[in-house]
RNA sequence: GCGUCGGUGGCAGAGUGGUCAAUUGCAAUUGGCUGUAAACCAAUCGCCUUCGGGCUACGGGGGUUCGAAUCCCUCCCGGCGCACCA
């Protein structure tokens, strides 16, 4: 229906497409900017494996960067990953066993994830989005032959004669963990797609796409990493305090969330999640590097974000609730509220905001928890649930008793 | 299938009959310093408690012992080696 969709040729915003964001393009920049300049239009797609409910700060890499083809009129797809999810993506992980998932608890898990991305993908207008299901064409045959590989390990298998021949001559030994990214792969040639999209933790399995795609079809799949979001260090971010940074919580607690991530990554999350000009990104940087005091800029990018993912009401109070509550230490406005159980014991541990009674009494042994009614910290462990009184646990957290 | 080594708290990894609710590192929590950043310092980090103590835990079950995470039996799971691969 959308045939002739014209696509966008312009020479700055092709070069930003495939550079912003972007870790690398395979098999190279300059031949899918040929491609690009032809105003050829592409399909392409990011999968998504949805073992977790809620997709976080480190998925809206990727599902930026598709609004961005979306936006120069490329046809793109939202793949969510219910085949694939059921095989569990070695990539990265250290050890071979994990949580096993059934079909029904991933489409469980994918329910919210198209109102999720809707803010930065959209799935309506004139080039909207496709979401398509993996488990609808991976099937319980080719699942199987994952779930029975799993019994062997590498080393028994490479024992054999033939495969140590094979090895010696260049050749390949299928394994479950072998055989994962040709499952992966499948869905490059089932969609018949011209790009990929994904984290750089996913470089393998999207050139075994390619390399299927190619073999099977004689086709030249592009494939383009973004980078992970990550601190020098190397650790991961998108969770903080051990909650992840999800798409879809409160603005305020999103603003606050993004506060808290270290300042090494601020400029790559400019450049990475928002929409921002490029030259914006680059004085950033620059007033960064020139000793301004990244703090402000962090409060700008977190503003930015709660923007893009709410609305610019939402973005102002957040900022604005921010810097009343922390900046100036005043007591915010809303707050979560708990039902009244008898006594404070009681009520927090019923509304899991501490996870045990033991742990309540450490909290008040170490002061932190404040009546900020009384503007003094709890020592009375037996203290009572007071219907509207304020609290406030350690340095971040309020609740209001119901 | 045979042999062998192993399964300890969120993870890594000590402990190999009592002094072990279990050394240590990472992660986490709280306090301090700050910018709800980093770094750093300190405390905490199974559950219940009338703060005396009690209870449950070292893959599951059974046993030996006054006493077991530690010894024995058995089952389950994993690593490695050997065999099988017609």
């Amino acid at each position: 229906m959308i045939r002739e969709m014209k696509t966008i040729t312009d020479s700055g915003k092709i070069e930003e497409l495939l550079s912003r964001g972007v870790e690398k393009i395979y098999p190279g920049k300059e031949e899918l900017r040929k491609i690009l300049v032809s105003g050829k239009r592409l399909r392409l797609y990011q999968g998504f494996d949805p073992t977790g409910t809620k997709l976080h700060l480190g998925h809206m890499v990727g599902l930026r960067k598709l609004a961005a083809w979306q936006e120069m009129g490329h046809e793109v797809i939202f793949l969510i990953g219910d085949g694939t999810g059921q095989a569990g993506d070695p990539s990265g992980k250290t050890s071979a066993r994990e949580k096993f998932h059934t079909r029904q608890e991933l489409r469980e898990n994918a329910k919210n994830y198209i109102e999720e991305v809707s803010p930065i993908l959209k799935f309506d207008g004139k080039n909207p989005a496709k979401v398509l299901y993996n488990g609808d064409w991976l099937n319980e045959a080719l699942l199987n032959i994952l779930n029975i590989a799993e019994h062997f390990s590498l080393s028994q298998l490479a024992e054999r004669d033939l495969f140590q021949e094979r090895i010696k001559k260049g050749g390949t030994v299928n394994m479950k963990e072998f055989l994962y990214p040709l499952l992966q792969g499948y869905d490059s040639v089932h969609m018949d797609v011209d790009l990929e999209i994904g984290g750089s933790d996913q470089t393998f399995n999207m050139l075994c796409g390619r390399t299927l795609l190619k073999s099977m079809k004689g086709k030249e799949k592009f494939v383009m990493t973004t980078p992970l979001l990550a601190d020098k260090s190397g650790r991961k971010i998108g969770k903080t305090e051990g909650n992840i940074i999800a798409l879809d919580d409160a603005p305020g607690e999103l603003f606050g969330k993004i506060m808290a991530l270290p300042d090494e990554v601020i400029v790559q999350c400019f450049e990475c999640l928002t929409t921002a000009p490029m030259e914006k990104v680059r004085s950033v940087a620059k007033a960064i590097s020139l000793g301004d005091n990244p703090m402000v800029h962090k409060k700008e990018l977190a503003e930015e974000i709660v923007r893009e993912l709410n609305n610019d009401h939402a973005a102002k109070e957040a900022a604005a609730e921010f810097s009343a509550t922390f900046q100036k230490r005043e007591t915010p406005e809303d707050m979560p509220e708990v039902l009244g159980k008898g006594s404070l014991i009681e009520t927090f541990v019923a509304a899991d905001i501490v996870s045990s009674k033991t742990e309540f009494r450490r909290l008040i042994q170490e002061g932190a928890i404040e009546n900020l009614e009384a503007r003094a910290s709890v020592e009375n462990v037996n203290e009572r649930a007071v219907s509207g009184t304020r609290y406030k646990i350690g340095k971040k957290r309020f609740v209001r008793i119901k």
